[in-house]
Formats: C-alpha cells, structure tokens, sequence
DNA sequence: TATGAATGAGCATTCATTCAT
DNA sequence: GATGAATGAATGCTCATTCAT
C-alpha cells in the first residue's frame, strides 16, 4: 500500500479514536491497533502524537476551508453564495463527524495546540466572516469579528445540534442557518459600532 | 481549614488545570499539589478524576444557570430581561473564564461524560431558549429549539472571541450579543417551520 | 464497652478478614469498618497491622493449644485421650474456620511473620507429638519430630478437607483421623530411625 | 535473549518473591528488579499480577504433576512405584522450594485464586490418591477421599518439616513417609467407612 | 479515651516513545 | 520500509500510619 493511502487510512482512524475519547485520553496504541498498522509507523509518518492530532487538525480544517472557498451557486448573488457555503459547510458536518467534532468540539484551549487549532478556527472564522460581509458589507471591524465569530459559534451549534437530530434533512437545517445569518447581517437591530 | 472551603479551593484549582490541559492530560497530582493538599484527600473528597470532574461541571453550571435564572432587569419588558440575562452570562464568563472554558470547550463529546456534561448544556441551553421565548413566542418546536441551540453557540463563541480580546468592555459584548439575539427573533427573515 | 469486649470483637473480624484475603491483602479500613471502630483504635490496641495479625495468631492458637491440653477423655488410656483430643481438634476447626484458615492455611513463611508463626505451629506439633507418643513411646527422636510433623499435616490437611465437606458429621471424622493415627503408630511399617 | 527463557527467568523470580511475602505483599517492582527487566514487559508478558501468579503456579504444579505421573520404579510392584512417586515429590520440593511454598503454604483460600490453586491442589492430591489407591484399592469412595487428602497433608507438612532440617537426607525422608503411608494403607486400624 | 482528617510512600498499571532487527 | 520488543516516566489510586482535637 503506497504511503499516501496509509496516511490517510491512519487520520481517518486518528479522528475516530480522538473525537471520542479526547487528546489526552486517546491512546497510540489504540489508533495503531485499529488502523491495523505498527506503532512505529505512526511515529515514522507523524513524528509523535501531537503531530498526528495537528496533521489531523490541518487535513479536516483544510478540507473544510476549501469547500467553503470552493462553494459554487446557481447564480452570483450574495443571497445565493451565502446559502452554498452553508450548504457546504453542513455537507462536511455530515460526511466528517469526527473531523468536526475535532475541530469544534474539542481542544480548542488545551495548552499544546491552543495556537495552532485556534489559527484553523480563526482562518475558519474569517472565511465566514467573509462570507457574511459578500453579503452586507461595511461592518465597523472589531463589530464585524465579534458578530462573525458570533455566527461561526451558531453554525457549530446548529451542527452539534443537528448531530443529535439526523432525522431532519439538511436542506432545513442550512435554511435555518441561512434565516439567522441573514436576520443578523441585514437586520434592523443592525449591531452597533463600539 | 473546614473541609467546605478546602472543597471550594480544590475546584477552583481543578477548573484551572481542567481548563488548561483537558480532563485526559489533567493530572491529579497537579491538581494536589496546586492545591497545596494531598492527593488522597482528593479522593477522600471526590472518589476519582471523573467525581472531581463531574462536581466541577456541576458547581459552574450550576451557578451559570442559577445566575441566568436569577437576573433581574430595571423593568420587566421581555427587551429588558433579555439584556439583564446576557449581561448575567457574559458576566459569569468574565469571572470563570475556567468554568466556561471548562464547561463549553472540552469534553461535550467524551464517552464517560456525554452524558452528565450535554445534560448539563441542555439545561443552559434551554433555560436560554426559555430567555428567546419569552422575547418572542410561537416558534414551530423543532425551528425553536435548533435556533435556539443556535444562539447559545453564538453567545458561547462570541465568549470565547471577548476571552481572546479583553480590552473590550462588557456592556459592548452584551449589545453585541443582545443585537443578534434581537434580529434573529424578530428579523424579517423569521427562521421558518420545518 | 470495656476495652478486653472490643479486643475480642476486634480480634473476631480480623480473623474473618485476614483468613478471606490474606495478610497482605487485608485492609486495616476494612477491619475497622467491619468492626465498627475508628482506624487509630486498631492503632491504640494493637500498634500495628502485624499486631493486630499476631494478636490474632496468639488468641486463635492459644485456644487450640489449651483445647489440645485441657482434653478430657472418659477413661485414662491412651487410646482415649488421643480420641479425646481429637475430638476437641475437629471441634475447633469447626467452631473458629477462621482461626484455623489464618494459623494454617497461610503464611507460614512469610517473612515477618516466619518465627512468630512457626513458634506456634511448633508448640501445637509438639502437642500432638506428645500425643502421639503417649500413644506409643519410644521413638527415637528425629523421626518422632518428623512423623508428628507429618500427622499434624495429615490432620491439617483433613480438617481443610472437612472444610469444603460440612455434611460429613464431626464424629466421623475423628474416626479417620484416630485410625489414621494409630496406624501410623502402631502399624507394621514402624518408621525406621535414621 | 529469547522470550522463552526470558519468561522462565521471571517466573523463576516471581516464585522467590512469592514464595518469601505472599501474594498480596509482593511488589511487580521487586519482581522486575530482581528480573532485571522492566515492569511492562512483566505486563506485556503476564497481563498481571494475577495472571503472573497463576503462571507460576501453572508451571510449578504442572512440574509436580508431570514428575508424580512419569516416576519410574525399578519394578513395577505397588510398593516400588510408590516409593518412587514419594522419592519424585521429595526431590521436587528439594528442587523448587518456592514453587512448593507458593503451591503449599500460601494462598490455598484466597478469594481471587482459591479456584485455580485449589485446582492443582486437587489434581495433586488425585494424583497422590490414585498412587494409594495402586497400593491398596478398595476403600469406599468418601474414606478414600478424606485419607487420601490427609496423606497429601501428611506429606506437605513433612515436607515442610524437611525444608527447616535439610541436613537430614532425602532418603531418609522417603523412608518415613513411605512407611506413613503403608502404615495408613494396609495397617490393622483400617479406615471405616461413614 | 477516641476519632476525623490528613498524608508519605507505595501500589498496579499504562503510555508515548525508541531501537535492534 | 517496517516492526516486535522493550522501557522510563507517569498515571490514577490505596494503604498503613499519625496527629490535632
């Protein structure tokens, strides 16, 4: 098996085994065992367990970004990008559960890996953040972080929510999310400069 | 020293150290020795690394809640106690920075604590639903309780985003929040029924 | 309470428990659990888990010893008072199991213990050895101490047997024992002196 | 060096320690000292502690067992072959003290082993039954069962003995034992059945 | 006399990590 | 390149023991 394949053989393992049981309760051992490869192996391809969860980090942060990014409408308008991305966005809560998890869900704070999770959710963030101003630009700048980051934290909400409701269809949920960002980016409680 | 307050002062510890590392990658010896106790009286106290957990979980969200319960407004108009309520929460955020860290950044999803730890978010959770009602009945159930999960997530986001910039004053934070809560209520783009 | 009813309390539960678990892994907090008393009591009576595990070897042999000697037969033959002191024998085992567990069933030769211990297997061989010869004088010395050595185990080994064979009645039991016994004393194949 | 040989070295260790402190007082880390290996490898070998014992135990009554069974006479009479099982037990416990005390003089009624060693214990003592009963058969089953139970005790006790009087020959120890055990078998006092 | 409260020392166990092969 | 075998260091936890009250 060439060494790509393996890489990500052992990440899709990797997020599986931290999004249940945490950073620090999550064993090399276990991912190891499971990914049916040598321990030695993930040290070869990862260098140590930090650098396992952050190459998983990057890979599921990266993959969402560029979807976002990538998101491609019917037609240009602002109303119609801002409804793909959210589109895409749920697509990837509901194809990797455990990437989101991850991402969101987890370490965000814990000291090793505050900076470097904390960059992938920034970079995250602003590309909302982006997203929120294509639509109504000319936010005040620390307002427009605040509400974007304010937005971000819907979005994740919404999608732990949803993962504990998978009866309803996404299309509700990204017209839900859609509703919200658009009621606080054009709404007439339009929030206020500092 | 009475054990009440040696009880108070080895949560307020555990928060910290729960808070920077995680529960897996929290140690209990850190935890003795920055209490200035021994380890054992942790356990005499707490019986394991998960009772600690769980009573810390406890203590912060119980208070959280108790405090979002408790807020009184200037006047009784749904506007009002909606501020009083997010001037309450932002509150609590700005004093157990630990305490929110703790209890809306970490373990949400790991196995022993799902449980006890999503009851406890639920129940913040629906004691903010609760808030956004009062602004504004009538939602259709299942739109209600996504959106207000999703409005729990942009008030837990914008909380952390104010721990990252603290020069920001709390009264600004609490408009921030208060704005958007309002536009999602009341906005023009009324999230829709399923 | 006066303090000689609560050795003796004392002395009943740890017999139950060191004969449940073994020295090593009996617990003083389970002994002064099961007894009802506060640990530094333990500490204040018996000095120490050793103590308290020799106390407990020195009651429990004792009465043994006394039983063997105080043994009163119907009429003065040997044969009879070897009977005799059979019976009072098995009558121990069958009153204190625990007494008879802990003095023979476990640490003979552990370390701490090893001299103690040994002492009192020692004096209640010799009790039976004197038994033994009142049965049958004139063996030369060392295979006297030898076979004695061996007829005590045969009755060790008997009551253990009896142990896990409680329908068995007492009386019949003697009857192996005592023929047993004079077997070996009497019989044919006398032990040879070396 | 070879696992093989390396586990027979920790299992020759294991019984030192064992046999000197008892189960419940022996320490993996005096046994991985004494080893000169490391505690994981006594893990990644044994899984535990119990199963370190009971591995120990396994090879020390398996070698009994073996021995009793293969012993060869120098003609096949009863007499013969019994005075070459007693001649195989003695060298045994010559040979492997610790492996007789841990087998003998320990743990027969721990809770957590009392089922395996009382096993072994019982195949021995089948064993050493099956060997009385070539010397004389015909005893009604429960006598049977209770005699044979008070040679084996007869034997281990004097066995014991041995182990403190080790200037005495082994020779000589057979002789008595085997004289113990025809006196039993075929003496005048003949057990009675119930 | 009697104990609630406290702990130093040690336990069995597991982990991330590394080398010889 | 890949791994079986190995371990130093730490983990959660418990124990026999003591002291202030």
């Amino acid at each position: 098996m060439p060494r790509e394949r393996r890489e990500q053989l052992i990440l899709d393992v990797a997020g599986q085994v931290f999004a249940g049981a945490g950073f620090g309760s999550a064993s090399m051992d276990e991912i190891a065992d499971r990914a049916g490869v040598s321990k030695p192996m993930l040290y070869t391809y990862f260098g140590s367990k930090e650098g396992l969860y952050l190459a998983y980090i990057d890979r599921a942060g990266g993959e969402l970004l560029e979807r976002l990014v990538a998101a491609r409408a019917p037609d240009p308008t602002p109303a119609s990008m801002l409804r793909a991305r959210i589109t895409e966005f749920l697509s990837f809560v509901e194809e990797h559960g455990d990437g989101w998890r991850v991402l969101f869900q987890e370490l965000a704070s814990i000291r090793p890996f505050a900076e470097q999770v904390a960059d992938m959710r920034e970079r995250i963030a602003a590309a909302i953040q982006r997203m929120v101003e294509d639509g109504c630009p000319g936010y005040p700048p620390p307002a427009a972080d605040a509400i974007a980051h304010a937005l971000v934290g819907a979005g994740e909400s919404l999608a732990n929510w949803w993962l504990d409701h998978p009866e309803i269809p996404r299309a509700q949920v990204v017209v839900w999310y859609y509703d919200v960002v658009q009621a606080v980016v054009s709404g007439p409680g339009r929030p206020t400069a500092p």
